[in-house]
DNA sequence: CGGAATGATTGATA
DNA sequence: TATCAATCATTCCG
């Protein structure tokens, strides 16, 4: 209520404090506070209401006031007629009609028995007290009747407290407080009633007034019942999680734009001010070595934190370009190494070293320049990670409080989900076979978080890989995704597509963080003289493409180890898709180790040999669904309508979890190869919470058509061809999370006993996604980077 | 209770 | 208007 102001208390008691002028008033009998009072008053829908708006500080007072103001006054005055009435129905109610406010509307016609509902009593409780008129209140309420029914109304019971309070019954107070579980818009008043009343017994006990010492002593001494508190620990005034999400952002930009602190402010439920001071603060704290100060960030790697981000603050004064100005920066949240992006051109992630990691897996190949959409421009020394997660240093160790926050451009993790969806937004948009699907998630996400959330063009949704001998380096295009390969596409166990110059690796890799739909692998005299690999369905989710074994051999894609995911394709003859044969998570990354450009074609372009694709039998046309990516795409992106079951909802499909490896079964004579899926024990894996608030809605939007439908519009010459259909099933994911929640006390994630959030919010839970995601990514690359390195 | 840690405030500056 | 430096006030811990 009243303003943002600095002052910040206890955070239950904080918004007490903020009405303590009125309070004041109110227990003073003062009149200062009496229409503010009156206006809030009457029902608690008012009162309720604009505690929740509390928190955007100082517009909403006025405002409230005004919407309010009427209402108020004539809650009042129909109180005052109520009060008048009283005597009228119960014998003992001479003290009521003192009141001398001015009755306009003569009582004359006292509405019969009904005139006194609970309601109205609330609302004369109210009036009155919100009023500053105690004493009258206090009549009023010895006047009424021991009713049941009143008895339980929270109004009353808030006057009640009010006027023990008035007239100094302490005892009775706390008893009114502790006997009744109060609505959290009350919290605040009756909170301050609550201390006040300490103080006022301590002070009366000491006989001399109370220091902010002293009175904090109180506090701790006699802490506030649940009753009227949220249990919601603080401190320092703020509450943990704020802090955390002041610490994530300040880990990425120090300088956070009004914008951000904005969104910041309305994460943490803490004024703009507050969230200014708060950086203000830390800036300078940071700056004055005098001061060790431990740096509160005492999470263990403070200093490391810090200095990275003082480097990178002289680059770039504001790593984190606003989400509001369009372009797309996104800065990676590595616990070690933090990882700022530089704005370039739409999206630029500059790093120093070599390696560019998408989605999770990282190719520390040569420093070639990764180019995205055209656009994104991403190198890093940890590796990128696009699709959200950073997985930069993988540290399992890494505290999970520099990764469950993550803030991108000052928003939230979740508006990094955000972001992410919008970029898969923007890939599919190009895609013609997508388009539906495609903007049903957008929209969804995009409005869970904050619109400005900055975009990043990461995702490579939908790409076409081209190979191009004796070329390792191509041009970022715009106009389409292309990735050109110098060698056979392929896709690894990490759902890579790797290219190999020959039978073999290429070493280039393409991995599935993108979603690719329909994979088609038509004859060489098709389409293109070389093949081409149509990837529709692009989704944020990671998925996996596959060709028939058939075109294996040489230039063609294929299968080969998709460990920690599973994937669920059938290869049916004919046109129709076949139901998933198995699934299993798939954490399919997007990796690229060299120089290519992506663009937002949905097509793959490889080299094929036509003998081969010919050979094969009938076209391969590769239906893949990308089961679920890391914590930034929806868990369940693709939702395969040949299926028939939403991915998210449909029960697990694949093996265990605690299957080390997984194979692909193949419905059909075509074939894919899929090799070792490994999956990742589900110890290893965070527990999700199946319903992602934020995210849930957008598997299905997405889900669509992952059949060959998308393909068909692309390269509807093949789309009647055989289909190698991947089906993402959400199976083992939430395998995973069944058992991981099973191990866990809460379905919460916690990547270490020192990290006690409590995720209240969606902001939290994509936090602890991407914890989750982090860790899963770390467990790859320290896992299974070694079997990768083995098939490379 | 002392002192450190932290939030808020003030005045100067660009 | 934002930032910085200095300082005050409060909170927290031993």
């Amino acid at each position: 209520m009243s303003s943002a102001s600095p002052t910040a208390p206890i955070p239950g008691v904080v918004a007490a404090i903020k009405q303590e002028n009125v309070l004041a008033d109110m227990l003073s009998g003062g009149v200062g506070a009496q229409e503010k009072a009156a206006r809030e008053g009457c029902a608690p829908p008012f009162a309720r209401k604009q505690e929740e708006e509390e928190d955007d500080g100082e517009d909403e007072d006025d405002e409230d006031e005004e919407a309010a103001a009427e209402a108020a006054d004539q809650v009042l005055l129909h109180a005052e007629l109520l009060v008048r009435n009283q005597p009228v129905r119960h014998a003992a109610l001479s003290a009521a009609p003192a009141c001398s406010s001015p009755s306009p509307a003569s009582p004359c016609s006292p509405p019969a028995p009904l005139a006194f509902s609970p309601e109205h009593v609330a609302c004369v409780c109210e009036a009155l007290q919100q009023g500053g008129h105690l004493d009258r209140l206090a009549r009023f309420l010895w006047s009424l009747p021991r009713s049941d029914l009143l008895r339980g109304n929270e109004s009353l019971l808030k006057a009640r407290a009010l006027v023990a309070f008035h007239q100094g019954l302490y005892a009775e107070l706390y008893g009114i407080l502790e006997s009744h579980s109060f609505d959290a818009a009350n919290h605040a008043l009756l909170q301050e009633l609550w201390y006040k009343a300490r103080y006022s017994e301590a002070e009366r006990a000491r006989g001399r007034p109370l220091g902010a010492v002293d009175k904090y002593r109180l506090r701790r001494k006699f802490p506030l019942p649940r009753t009227i508190w949220d249990g919601e620990e603080t401190v320092y005034c703020f509450k943990e999680r704020s802090r955390n999400a002041l610490k994530e952002l300040y880990k990425q930009n120090r300088y956070p734009s009004p914008a951000e602190k904005r969104n910041l402010a309305k994460v943490t439920g803490l004024s703009l001010t507050q969230v200014s001071n708060w950086f203000k603060n830390r800036r300078q704290r940071d700056r004055n070595p005098s001061e060790p100060q431990s740096k509160s960030e005492s999470d263990g790697n403070p200093s490391t934190e810090d200095e990275s981000s003082k480097g990178q603050e002289d680059l770039s004064p504001h790593p984190l370009a606003s989400a509001s100005d369009g372009s797309a920066t996104l800065s990676l949240p590595g616990h070690m190494e933090p990882v700022y992006m530089q704005q370039l051109g739409n999206s630029k992630i500059s790093l120093s070293s070599p390696g560019v990691l998408l989605n999770g897996n990282l190719v520390p190949a040569n420093p070639s320049p990764v180019f995205l959409n055209g656009t994104s421009f991403i190198q890093g020394p940890n590796g990128v990670l696009l699709n959200g997660l950073n997985v930069g240093a993988p540290s399992p160790l890494n505290p999970p409080k520099t990764s469950p926050s993550s803030l991108s451009n000052g928003m939230p993790l979740a508006d990094m989900l955000a972001s992410s969806s919008e970029d898969v937004k923007d890939f599919k948009i190009l895609q013609t076979s997508m388009s539906n699907s495609a903007a049903p998630l957008t929209t969804t996400t995009t409005t869970a978080y904050s619109p400005s959330s900055a975009s990043f063009s990461g995702l490579i949704p939908s790409l076409e890989v081209k190979r191009e001998e004796s070329e390792e380096a191509i041009a970022s295009q715009d106009g389409s995704s292309i990735v050109t390969f110098t060698g056979p596409v392929q896709i690894n166990q990490y759902g890579v597509v790797q290219i190999p110059n020959s039978a073999t690796n290429g070493g280039q890799l393409l991995n599935g963080g993108i979603s690719f739909s329909p994979v088609q692998l038509p004859p060489v005299s098709t389409a293109t003289s070389q093949g081409n690999l149509p990837l529709n369905q692009s989704t944020p989710s990671s998925g996996t493409f596959t060709s028939d074994s058939a075109a294996t051999q040489q230039g063609k894609v294929f299968f080969s180890n998709l460990p920690p995911s599973a994937v669920v394709y059938t290869l049916p003859n004919s046109s129709q898709a076949i139901g998933p044969v198995k699934q299993e998570g798939l954490e399919a990354s997007l990796v690229f180790s060299q120089v290519m450009s992506l663009g937002q074609n949905p097509q793959l372009h490889a080299t094929l040999p036509s003998d081969s694709l010919s050979g094969g039998g009938p076209s391969s046309l590769v239906n893949v669904t990308l089961s679920h990516n890391f914590s930034l795409g929806p868990p369940t992106l693709i939702n395969s309508e040949e299926l028939g079951s939403p991915v998210s909802e449909s029960p697990p499909l694949s093996a265990p979890a605690t299957s080390g490896a997984t194979v692909v079964s193949i419905t059909n004579s075509n074939y894919a190869t899929l090799q070792n899926c490994s999956l990742l024990a589900s110890h290893d894996l965070m527990s999700i919470s199946a319903t992602q608030p934020a995210l849930g809605g957008i598997g299905p939007a997405i889900g669509g058509h992952v059949g060959p439908h998308p393909s068909a519009q692309v390269h509807p010459h093949f789309a009647r061809e055989q289909r190698l259909v991947l089906q993402p099933v959400t199976s083992l994911k939430e395998n995973f999370l069944s058992e991981a929640e099973s191990k866990s006390a809460s379905g919460l994630m916690m990547l270490d006993s020192k990290t006690k959030y409590v995720m209240s919010n969606m902001v939290d839970a994509i936090c602890e996604e991407l914890e989750t995601d982090k860790k899963q990514l770390a467990k790859l690359q320290t896992v299974q980077m070694d079997e990768d390195m083995q098939d490379l």
